[in-house]
DNA sequence: CTTGGAAAGTCAACAAGGCTGACATAAAAT
DNA sequence: ATTTTATGTCAGCCTTGTTGACTTTCCAAG
């Protein structure tokens, strides 16, 4: 317990990679990311939604017209689990599936009036507060805080992220 | 869209609080919190367990004895769905469920040798991937990321975060 | 000492949202 | 003409969350 990991290296101001600051990362995450999905959630909940549908609108606006199996790729999940959140939310009027014109395979997806007004509400609650967060640790907090969580992420979704930055 | 939240504020270096970079930081938590649970959840599915199963491992590490009305309090789930995962693990021999000397109500919750050995693999294979990220990012990013997620936090979140730290 | 209430455990039932496997259809690609 | 790709769908399973009802144990206040 002693000498694992990062107290192998000496000589050097390395003081932030000891195991009780890993440690203190570790739960700092699990608390934060409870806190950011608290009031998304809430209104998720209302609406008789969760989780899925949330991750699902927030993709189809960010990038519309996009194709299931694109946002396959970006959510992470099987086919049939994203169907059943789909068929739910085009069902229910907040979601559009049209035909794709140069390949009819494809379905591309795009939100309606409704579904762009529950993207709204649910995005808004969520800048809060990251807003909240932002303007209490400051901008070189805030530099810091993407810095991290983006080398935090697996190869695959540095790629999608970074993709999405620049919009389609 | 134009107008919403933090354009409204004007005349100061406020432009890390446009909803495009609140909008960055938002998927940036998604992704990350996506590469921060991989390496355990591998490790978990091949010992037959989940995440539930990793937070109460590794929340009885943290303050070994603690009570399941304590574990409740961190985890923020019903006692009838941390009792199955305590269940589990008290069958497996993971951890041990010792009757309260002062107040023989309570069930102080302690990892045997077995469970101590399956929360150093888990958070070691966490702390690689976090080190890794601290490595990268540099001693002050980590600062401004711990700055942040505190920040994220809900007020009762953000009193557990800090009585952890101490420790018991 | 009795009783109220807290702590813990248990049973049952349910829902969301993951998963696998199998199969169907349409259209593109070869 | 055949194969591959994109999508949808059915069935069934698992984990992990929920509520509600009930019991046992036991501390503490009356």
């Amino acid at each position: 317990m002693a000498e694992t990991g990062s107290r192998a290296v000496q000589g050097e101001n390395l003081l932030f990679l000891t195991d009780e600051q890993l440690r203190k990362g570790i739960e700092a995450m699990f608390f934060a990311y409870r806190g950011f999905t608290a009031d998304p959630d809430r209104i998720l909940l209302e609406h008789g939604y969760g989780r899925a549908h949330h991750r699902a609108v927030h993709f189809i606006n960010r990038a519309p017209g996009t194709t299931v199996n694109n946002l396959l790729d970006i959510l992470g999940v099987t086919k049939q689990s994203l169907n059943r959140v789909l068929r739910s939310l085009i069902e229910d009027g907040l979601v559009e599936s049209r035909v794709g014109t140069r390949d009819k395979r494809e379905r591309h997806l795009h939100l309606t009036a409704a579904g762009a007004a529950l993207e709204r509400e649910l995005s808004e609650a969520q800048r809060a507060r990251m807003r909240a967060a932002f303007r209490e640790a400051g901008p070189e907090a805030v530099a810091g805080f993407r810095r991290v969580l983006e080398q935090m992420m697996d190869a695959d979704s540095q790629a999608l992220f970074n993709a999405l930055k620049e919009g389609p």
